[in-house]
DNA sequence: CAGGTCCGCCAC
DNA sequence: AAACGTGGCGGACCTG
């Protein structure tokens, strides 16, 4: 130990032709603000957290390597101070660090870490340049530490041999280990430390030039970096799967399957690919299930559209549809192959899942943030699996636990009425909520002109209240009437003519939530005046129709056609463009105008879009009328239900899945679950209760052996909370 | 044959 | 002129 803390573990790296002595740290005191990374041995496998190596810290002016039996020393030195700290994709350094103080039994030091978490003291680097990049043009690229150097910092960080070595650090005194080690780790910390200097300071003045809070971050970052450090715990958490469960179930299947293969064969053989040599059906070695020829099954599903003049719907290149969903399950009374199709279509769709489950234990991989602010998962992607279907229960608790099954009740509603409020001062859709009616009942009620407690005794109310969510779905989602029909068709077997869904439209619009009108109001003349530079009155006075402005739009996207594919009269395009050019006060864009630049990536292109934000400071950049209609209600919602995660997981409890609005969650068994359930209720509904303020946010919860859609909340005589059991089950 | 693209469908 | 947005993934087909 003694010769460790000599100088002869020192060096100096250079970075962008600066020099940067470091040394082995001896307990100095850093800066407030350090950046820390991690090496480790390889990472072997999602369950598992790599074993920490060494540790590499930058306080911008200060540059040490430090012995991981260090680490507890570093951390109560500093984060009991208020340090912030920083790294490069907290995912991975976050659990890597905890793990070590855990298996240390480093308490103290390791209760810091987790509040420093929760105080918004910890950074990422890889989150914030994210952060900026969907500010600037909506792009949610994670940047590599190497490449996020290169683009923000010109700094080149070459990879080099020591990178995946560090494993024999484990059982070498340091002073025998090549340098090189402590080069390649120093270089990250510092190029972290300074990567971090620009991100802030380009995000701090996104925010200002946005006008957006920063209460959670620059950008949301503090929010993102809990959201990043749950997440990864529900991957290694990972989930059980019922193999048993999962092989009946893909027998029955299968046998469907095949059956259908054969019927099909009979009816159009052509069909089903053929191996030439023997004449059997060709199958697809990695699904096991026959070769399709799409040529074929399109001219014999056009053959009978034909022959019962029917339309058939065409996909973007032209082609026949294939789609069940959308048209032939519409007709499968039509002719028996169309029926057949479907059926084969739906069962191999639901087979589909089962190669991602077919392991004892899964562990779904999460992505921090997209485009909305949502997560992602894949590998397999859990946040997909059906509904609806038994597929859902091959997911199953532990031994000797049970799932805790919790989801917000029509969260994405009262982000809107928040919204709403914030916005204009006012909403009839929060006033509902605050009384703490059911929104769904509320607008069935107004539909069907009654009051609330007459709908609540109506016969119909569930039907009622179905055709309701339609509206209260689609309406603040942006859907014009054509989609809300295919929308209440296809999602809830509502019939509606288009006449029935503009009347509709109107009146949730107009009379039951007004302030929606104003919500989905497009205000694309001061977006145009904006970039521009001009006043929005000059641009009225020169197109004082809506219409102008959509012919612009569809000229400057080099797409000078009406809706039926006729062109614009070449006057017309001639005109706008020399008006469009008299009016403009951008330098920037004179000569793309001049030159009538309609190419991809011309400035032009985006002359329609603008910025859009969430009440917690993020900011989609680039974005059209749809997308910046949905961003503030279903960011937000994320927004809530990220930071509800990290609030679960600070708390102890073991989430297991997170499906945007939903968690799973493993509890060890018990005799009732009333308290824990009351205490998870809690952390959900006050995570997100802070981002819609005055509006209560309510869940609804199971107890439950096997993941299911059915399962639902089971008291006892006591009023105490037990585990459901499937009917079907008993 | 590998890789890319299109299409379709699952979730929320 | 009208507008739902995201994401992952599997299968067919095309391309070099």
């Amino acid at each position: 130990m003694r010769q460790l803390i000599n100088t002869q573990i020192a060096g100096t790296v250079e970075l962008n032709e600066t020099s940067f002595s470091w040394y082995l740290w001896n307990g100095e005191l850093l800066g407030d603000c350090i950046a820390i990374d991690t090496e480790t041995t390889l990472i072997e496998d999602r369950r598992r957290v790599p074993e920490l190596c060494l540790i590499s810290v930058s306080d911008g002016q200060r540059h040490f390597v430090v012995q991981p039996c260090r680490l507890a020393e570093l951390l109560e030195l500093h984060l009991s101070n208020g340090t912030h700290l920083i790294c490069h994709n907290i995912a991975f350094d976050f659990p890597v660090m905890d793990k070590y103080l855990t298996v240390c039994k480093e308490a103290e030091a390791r209760n810091l870490l987790w509040t420093a978490v929760d105080e918004n003291r910890v950074h990422d680097t890889m989150l914030l340049a994210v952060l900026i990049s969907l500010a600037q043009n909506d792009c949610d690229l994670r940047p590599s530490l190497e490449s996020a150097c290169d683009e923000h910092l010109g700094v080149v960080l070459e990879k080099d041999e020591y990178r995946l070595r560090f494993n024999e650090l484990k059982d070498t005194a340091w002073s025998d280990v090549d340098v090189g080690f402590f080069q390649y780790a120093v270089k990250d910390a510092i190029a972290t430390w300074f990567l971090f200097a620009v991100l802030t300071h380009m995000a701090n003045e996104i925010c200002q030039k946005h006008g957006v809070t920063d209460e959670f971050g620059f950008l949301t970052e503090s929010i993102q970096v809990k959201a990043a450090i749950g997440l990864d715990r529900i991957t290694r958490n990972g989930m059980s799967i019922d193999l048993d469960r999962l092989k009946r179930l893909r027998a029955d299947l299968e046998s469907g399957v095949s059956n259908l293969v054969e019927e099909i064969h009979t009816i159009a053989p052509d069909v089903w690919r053929i191996v030439t040599k023997t004449g059997d059906v060709a199958i697809n070695a990695r699904t096991g299930l026959p070769r399709v020829n799409q040529k074929a099954l399109r001219s014999y599903l056009l053959g009978i559209a034909e022959r019962h003049r029917l339309d058939v719907l065409r996909t973007g290149k032209g082609e026949v549809s294939l789609s069940t969903k959308t048209f032939w399950g519409q007709h499968r009374n039509l002719d028996p192959l169309i029926d057949l199709y479907c059926e084969y279509s739906g069962k191999t769709k639901l087979r589909s899942f089962f190669a991602g489950l077919n392991h004892s234990r899964i562990h779904p991989k999460y992505e921090t943030i997209k485009r909305t602010g949502r997560t992602s998962c894949s590998q397999p992607n859990i946040q997909q699996l059906p509904a609806g279907s038994p597929i859902r229960e091959v997911v199953v608790a532990s031994p000797g636990k049970v799932l805790f099954i919790i989801d917000y009740s029509c969260i994405e509603l009262r982000t809107l009425a928040s919204e709403c409020h914030r916005l204009f001062g006012h909403s009839c859709l929060r006033k509902v909520l605050v009384e703490g009616k059911d929104p769904h009942s509320y607008t069935a009620a107004m539909f069907a002109d009654i009051s609330l407690d007459e709908f609540e005794k109506h016969s119909d109310r569930k039907q009622l209240r179905q055709h309701a969510k339609v509206f209260n779905f689609g309406i603040p989602a942006g859907f014009g009437p054509r989609s809300l029909v295919d929308f209440a068709k296809l999602e809830y077997g509502v019939d509606l003519t288009v006449e029935g869904a503009e009347r509709f439209i109107r009146k949730l619009t107009h009379d039951v939530y007004p302030e929606l009108r104003i919500y989905l109001s497009e205000d694309t003349m001061s977006i145009l005046a904006t970039k521009l530079l001009v006043a929005p009155l000059e641009l009225q006075a020169t197109w004082p129709e809506p219409y102008h402005l959509g012919m612009l739009q569809k000229i400057i996207q080099g797409n000078p056609y009406r809706a039926d594919g006729t062109p614009y009269r070449q006057t017309t395009v001639d005109r706008m463009w020399l008006e469009l050019h008299s009016l403009c006060r951008n330098p920037d864009l004179l000569d793309h105008i001049t030159s009538r630049n309609t190419a991809a990536g011309s400035p032009l292109r985006y002359l329609f879009e603008s910025s859009v934000s969430t009440a917690t400071g993020r900011i989609r950049g680039g974005v059209r009328f749809t997308q910046s209609k949905n961003t503030p209600f279903q960011g937000l919602a994320a927004d809530g239900c990220k930071l509800a995660l990290w609030n679960l997981t600070k708390a102890g409890y073991r989430v297991i899945a997170f499906i945007h609005d939903e968690f799973v969650i493993e509890l060890p068994e018990a005799d009732h679950y009333t308290e824990v359930a009351a205490d998870i209720n809690r952390i959900c509904c006050e995570s997100m209760e802070q981002f819609v303020p005055g509006i209560p946010v309510t869940c609804e919860y199971a107890v439950t052996r096997r993941w299911s859609k059915k399962a639902e909340a089971v008291y006892d005589d006591a009023g105490r909370l037990l585990e459901w059991t499937s009917p079907n089950q008993k």
